[in-house]
DNA sequence: CTGAAAGCGCTAACAA
DNA sequence: TTGTTAGCGCTTTCAG
């Protein structure tokens, strides 16, 4: 690969005056920075970037860690970073945590060391403490949709995950479920990853004097299996519940799943509700009443953020993004007969 | 950030030493081996991958140019790529061509300028000769999945096309459909971008004296909303196709999704057969039988054939992927009363 | 307007 | 066993 003073050999100049003439800084004779640029294109030269960043200290490159980009909740968020951060010149280095801590601090510190200029960091396999520390060595990070809305993980880019909840729980209730299931992505006797969004569900609830029975409150891990398996226990019981809400998408599906084997009819016996809106959601059987995020602007926001922080503007984070509900076939007012 | 020198003088050595002592390689007394390391801890020292990066000539990093990372098929692409690189110690950079062929070039280049040891490329938005130029460049870039067996590609990750598009033509045979339609990937009077897969399709037809009536070639463009429009017009023909087969699952939800419009049940008067087995096609209403590619062996494979390629290896092109059919519940045999 | 020189952080001969 | 020196390709003062 012909280098800078490849071109500057051929032209009969110095590396120096072919760097100015082709970032264009600087004067350099209209003949000479002709010929440079004639020599540079014979020579299909091409700059060293890797080069150019040990000068600049700075890879116009950022990262984005996610859970899984596999998931299609995540395939559609890289696909919102990518574009966003190429249309400023930035390319994005991307890293699965797959869940696993250890795994998510290794990879933050190797994006430190391969010096990218910031990081988007979502939740799942990124212990807060380690966003907090790739934080405090000065590298610009923006959390993106965490669900602990946590100050010092700051600037962030939320969603009003209560709101959502919220929703939820209006919707199930305009339409009469009183005996309403969650199932949500968290270990049994540990914290609940999607506290917020069953949260804002309770409280509505609670408030309209029919609150959550936590018999019928279940976990899972955010797979679709988890939701069929939780599902299965639900539909099982003496008293099955006329509602579920699921806190994901995937285990809604999944919910839907065992609703399908226990030969029980979505929407006429059972509600089904989930969380997210991903593609997937309104092609399921039934296509799926869900809480629709908007992963464009929310990801648009977080990668402007990031890349406003890095032009050294001192940014602070925008209000949380409200999500919406979107009605499709799986909710229905319960049948007559199976009112508590 | 500490840099080697900071090291080196605390541990009151030379950068060289340091970088010996880090590295392990060549011989260094222990116990300076040890004080350097203990400095290296104190100063939190991480290397600059960077510099490291221009020394070496290498940067430890991949690029995978796809067509559009939001498309589940190709998340689920990058997954396994992903995992794969890491696995090597090997980071991926990725770039989205949007079906764009001046970017997709634009994106090679700048993979090529950011000096990435080697590219997987699928196709969309990749000219071949692009790739070739590339290629001519000197860095290794395996193809994997194009659907042109084009041998000056090489190496190359391919998957027998022909033979999935066979597995269909047999399946519905089996099934006793003659009137079997197609919604293929192309403008209608261009390059099928789905070739093969059509022509397996046809070759089987044809060898069972039902050739494929060109009538019922429709023309989508991969999306989801192309095979909803194409299954339309099919099904509003007079004598409209007992089967349907489309090549991606995207357009054969979308097929499914016209058919729900029209009111015609699938499987019972309709078949419907897609193409690749993305994640969604279990779950849509009804489950789709579809032609299975898997996914995560394939893009190991090519992961694999460029990493050895990296490593000065000779490389040869594996021998296609054989895909296998997966039955689920979109096909059954065609209605008595609506045979040929 | 152009050249000389230094430096980004690291590695790799080759000496000592 | 450790230090010296040079160099990866580019940018950026500072002289000339």
């Amino acid at each position: 690969m012909a280098t800078i003073y490849d071109v500057a050999e051929a032209a009969g100049v110095t590396a120096a005056t072919v760097s100015l003439a082709l970032s264009g800084k600087g004067v350099v004779n209209r003949e000479t920075r002709a010929r440079i640029l004639q020599c540079a294109k014979d020579l299909r030269y091409r700059p060293n970037l890797v080069a150019r960043s040990l000068t600049m200290r700075q890879t116009h490159t950022i990262g984005l860690v996610v859970l899984n980009i596999g998931n299609p909740f995540y395939a559609e968020v890289a696909l919102a970073v990518e574009r966003e951060a190429r249309r400023a010149g930035y390319r994005v280095l991307f890293a699965n945590t797959d869940g696993d801590d250890e795994l998510g601090r290794e990879l933050l510190e190797d994006l430190a060391a391969r010096q990218v200029d910031g990081v988007i960091a979502m939740p799942g396999g990124l212990p807060p403490e380690a966003v907090r520390a790739i934080a405090a060595t000065g590298l610009p990070i923006v959390a993106c949709m965490w669900e602990e809305q946590d100050p010092t993980l700051s600037p962030a880019a939320e969603v009003d995950f209560l709101a959502g909840g919220r929703l939820v729980a209006e919707h199930l209730l305009a339409l009469g479920h009183t005996r309403i299931a969650v199932v949500a992505d968290g270990r049994p006797d540990g914290t609940l990853q999607h506290h917020l969004r069953v949260t804002g569900l309770r409280e509505v609830l609670a408030g309209a004097g029919t609150p959550l029975d936590t018999a019928l409150l279940c976990h899972g891990d955010s797979s679709l299996e988890s939701g069929a398996g939780a599902g299965a226990t639900l539909l099982a019981r003496p008293t099955p519940p006329t509602a579920i809400f699921a806190t994901n998408d995937l285990m809604a599906t999944g919910v839907l799943a065992a609703a399908r084997d226990a030969g029980i009819r979505v929407p006429d016996e059972l509600s089904v509700v989930g969380f997210d809106d991903i593609f997937l959601a309104a092609h399921t059987a039934p296509p799926l009443t869900t809480v629709h995020i908007d992963k464009a602007v929310l990801m648009a926001t977080a990668t402007d953020l990031l890349l406003r922080a890095l032009s050294g503007e001192a940014v602070s984070s925008p209000p949380p993004l409200l999500p919406s509900l979107v009605r499709r076939a799986s909710t229905a007012p319960p049948l007559a007969g199976s009112a508590t």
